[in-house]
DNA sequence: CTTCACACGTCAATGGCGTTGTCATAAGCT
DNA sequence: AGCTTATGACAACGCCATTGACGTGTGAAG
């Protein structure tokens, strides 16, 4: 995003590929927009979401913090391009092999494994728009699994909607309790071991005859079954040739 | 929430229960949980989620912004107390009808729906697990549709998880975005009207094609669509009797 | 009915945040 | 070599959450 919403080119930031001159900051670090994203993305996994301020990323690149300013409109433009970084790591060197369900299965994990390689960046930007190239790339990839399988355009829109939205929210969830504060996430565990273990056949029959199957299955993600039960139901909307 | 993790009482939240003398503010309001959980919810409903700030919530209230601090840690601990407040509204008055299928149906969409109405507070309660009675009884709820249907025990207790988790990262996504900045907002739904409409066919055939579609597509929810895709699968599964 | 302890609303201050206007300087073109 | 200007640095603004000190009105005790 190099341009401002109103389509004018903003008076601060120059785009990347205009760039020429490359000024060292005081303490020599050279800067790019990659360097930027990738320090905030360091930043965020080492010392959590709330690690990420322009201050301290600014700390981070041996720089002033306003200096970022020369590069990103705004933090929220930085996050943007941070989302698209994350989906560029997450498809890279990854190709359609013509079976549209193993490929959106495929797809669907790698969204969500590499959301939870970076929890913290993930509960930021899962929910963003970036317009940006990977983003780009990604959708035009999909809605061509679709398209290709046969589905009707309306049919490939709305269920290319589904389908990402569902594994960005598993992502998101799944991401957000991994992000927790240890002490929090322990609690958060142990609650299925003993609140809900301990529930009387009487008063709670159905918690207490799967209390030990709740207690196992609630530390797993239920992603993968239900990106299974997702598929199941488009494989059954497929029209036939 | 009266406690700290550490079992200690603050030194200066006093429990509600304990509460005697009750003095108004200058602008003659008289303070107390309910009341400043209350307009908490009106303020993040009225201004947007961007608006709740302590201090906006103190000029709210028509109270000095620390007076807040008398009855919660903290702002965090003040959100926790209004997410909770809103799992029970959102099952308030709600009876299954023994069909499972419109049942999981119903639930689903109220879990989602006033989620949204308070996203700032969805966004932050979504993926924690409480252990507390509201959480409990929607989860006995849940087992017995699924078990009372003819899904055997670990099934049931699958099917839960991912039925549930789909509800609630939907909900976190699409709360997100609603809790977005105005502007940021705006941003992110006229990218698929701008960057998304002018791609090349060349370049991107399955998005020029589609454009117009994405771009109607991508201002709903898609979780209407993948609740009921999720059913279908799971109604494939259930045991004939 | 008076007294008194202290709960709780208020004030002021702290330190952090994003962002912007201004300046000076080094990079790269001519 | 000289000039332009991109770019990093600095300082300042207004916002934020949070906290310690203070004094006042309240409810209880006698």
């Amino acid at each position: 995003m190099t341009e401002r919403a109103d389509g004018r080119a903003s008076e601060r930031v120059v785009p990347e590929a205009a760039r020429r001159r490359r000024r060292p900051t005081k303490q020599g670090t050279v800067l790019s927009e990659q360097v930027i994203v990738d320090t905030a993305l360091r930043l965020v996994g080492q010392h959590g979401a709330g690690a990420f301020t322009v201050r301290r990323l600014g700390a981070a690149l041996g720089a002033d913090p306003s200096a970022v300013y020369r590069y990103f409109h705004s933090t929220d433009d930085l996050l943007l391009a941070v989302a698209d970084e994350l989906i560029g790591r997450g498809l890279h060197g990854w190709r359609p092999t013509g079976d549209w369900r193993a490929d959106l299965r495929e797809v669907g994990l790698r969204v969500h494994a590499h959301s939870l390689a970076h929890p913290q960046a993930a509960v930021l930007a899962a929910y963003r728009t970036t317009g940006r190239a990977n983003e780009i790339r990604t959708i035009e990839t999909m809605l061509g699994i679709l398209r290709d399988a046969g589905f009707p355009d309306p049919d490939a829109v709305a269920l290319y909607h589904a389908f990402i939205d569902q594994a960005l929210g598993f992502a998101v969830l799944d991401s957000a309790a991994l992000a927790l504060p240890a002490p929090a996430q322990r609690a958060d565990l142990d609650v299925w071991d003993t609140a809900y273990r301990t529930l009387s056949p009487a008063t709670h029959p159905h918690i207490a005859a799967t209390a030990h199957l709740l207690a196992a299955d609630m530390r797993r993600s239920a992603y993968p079954l239900a990106l299974d039960l997702l598929l199941t139901a488009v494989a059954a909307r497929l029209p036939q040739p």
